[in-house]
DNA sequence: GCGGAATAGATGAGTCTTCAACTACTGTTC
DNA sequence: GAACAGTAGTTGAAGACTCATCTATTCCGC
């Protein structure tokens, strides 16, 4: 006997927690969406940090930073940004200043804060890096997708977007 | 002057590299996806962890085991099933005995291999954990799409899944 | 049934993430 | 302007993941 813990253990009706469980095809929706998703990270990250040494974390860093007025930004906002905690993004800082790819600088507004600056040797490995990510993305992803899913694509993360809220 | 590296870091066309950037439409469909697909595993990850201590990862290897006859599989299957490294599965494996809720046996077919086998008080661990995860995913993912949706989702996870290989 | 290639899994070092302190500064209230 | 709460960021320890390496066993060709 297997037990299928995702669908009701026992007879659905007879939960007496009423719990909400997942039906056949919402399993299926679930596990192809969960499947996919963790397939397609793990293997844009893999040839992204195979190719160039970038992880996509440090990527997402480098991006965020470079698309900003000055190429720096106060770390909370870039912590946000990329969907980090702050602990993450500042042992992240870390080792990207030991790259020389980041330098830290005092705020100049607030004692407290500090800016994250890309420097011009992050800048290089950041476009040396960029054809390869941009490469995976639309082998990976836009290559296997009709026009009419690319839009179902977005539909349904801006909507989760919504829910999970930008933060 | 920003940058924008998943765009064309310079006029389009002059690139000699002929790399294919991402337009406008596909860079926020991306982002959107990206976005909603790491905030949602991660809200999944840390609402499982903090009501039950087990973590997706973990949860997923319980999962795949309860769902066998005899509640047992070979290391290497279970680690495809939870698209897992060999190694990862194997620490992962020794954290779990030491809570008790796995053990592992001498495959009797293969003398290479090992079984892990779900214990009675990791199933245990399993059937409180359930509705907590399966309460989450309706949360946080079909409670916020409509059927349409949810179709979409199925249908992006299914194509996504030939190309990246159920492996 | 012997020898080499391939497979199954474990292990340890290095890296990354998380969590819970901790320091330093700002803003607010009296 | 002193006291206190709140905010910004860092740190260190513990847990988790990756990669390369290692051992044990099986498979295959002869």
């Amino acid at each position: 006997m297997t037990a299928d813990v995702s669908r009701a253990p026992r007879d659905p009706g007879s939960d007496a927690e009423g719990t909400r469980w997942l039906d056949a095809g919402e399993q299926q929706a679930w596990r192809a969406w969960l499947y996919s998703a963790q397939l397609l990270l793990d293997r844009l990250d893999r040839e992204l940090t195979h190719a160039t040494g970038i992880s996509h974390a440090y990527y997402e860093i480098l991006v965020a930073l470079s698309e900003t007025e000055g190429r720096r930004m106060r770390m909370s906002e870039l912590a946000d940004r990329c969907l980090s905690s702050r602990s993450r993004l500042s042992h992240a800082v870390s080792r990207l200043e030991e790259r020389g790819w980041v330098r830290r600088q005092v705020c100049p507004d607030d004692g407290r804060g500090q800016l994250a600056v890309l420097t011009d040797d992050g800048f290089a490995a950041l476009e040396a890096a960029a054809p390869v990510h941009v490469e995976g993305v639309r082998t990976h992803l836009f290559d296997q997708l009709s026009p009419q899913q690319v839009a179902a694509m977005r539909d349904l993360g801006e909507t989760l977007l919504r829910h999970l809220g930008t933060r």
